[in-house]
DNA sequence: GGCTATATGTAGCGCGGCTACTTATAGACG
DNA sequence: CGTCTATAAGTAGCCGCGCTACATATAGCC
């Protein structure tokens, strides 16, 4: 999978992970593994500094604990990211459907 | 549609939107605005260079014509380009599953 | 002590689509 | 003729964001 397939879609991707329950950050990368087959490993490079940005935009909240003494920010979805999640998806249906019909139009489209 | 959600994936259009055919640049944004039902609007500043890339790359060749007094530059697939096509066809099908699958795969999965 | 897994974070790079602009011709309209 | 629109190609530079490469810290195992 190439890096910049994902632009645009790693909101969705982790407000979707989000959806129903709160994880912290290094759970939502492994969330991630599992929901996808392995095919999504993003660096915490790529994670941690979106999950601020998600943070400052209103759409998750986090919570600070501690477990097994190790230290947790545990993030979940606020209303309005639940908004967004929702608007993402079909933002999300709509692209792809564009795409696989430009994709898939070339020849054998009929009208 | 946002623009950042193109990342990544303008090749795979550009050389859709060439499958079978030969076009001039302008042509292209013309056929991508028709096949997508107006949802595609790429400016020029979008497309020319891609084009640019994507014959540096090997993917297309392009010819020089002049029709009613104005320079078209008409690009067409060369093999390897054919070939990349392919490739894109497979990578945005497996794209699509893997986001699709943590988009939808988030509270009604079964297993 | 050293290694791995768990857990969070930042600085800075790189790239590619976009904005805004330039150049040029044909044709329509007044 | 002057102006406007459509056609046609192009470039310079911005900007955002995912990524690389680090730094930091604790628990647990050998």
């Amino acid at each position: 999978m190439k890096p910049d397939a994902l632009r645009g879609h790693l909101d969705a991707l982790l407000l979707a992970t989000l959806d129903g329950r709160q994880l912290h950050g290094y759970a939502i990368i492994e969330a991630l593994q599992e929901g996808s087959g392995g095919a999504l490993d993003l660096p915490t490079g790529t994670v941690y500094p979106a999950l601020r940005r998600l943070e400052r935009a209103g759409h998750v909240v986090s919570d600070w604990s501690t477990v097994g003494g190790r230290k947790r920010r545990t993030y979940k979805l606020t209303q309005a990211g639940q908004r967004a999640l929702n608007a993402e998806r079909s933002a999300w249906r709509e692209f792809t459907t564009v795409i696989d019909g430009v994709l898939g139009g070339g020849k054998w489209a009929q009208t």
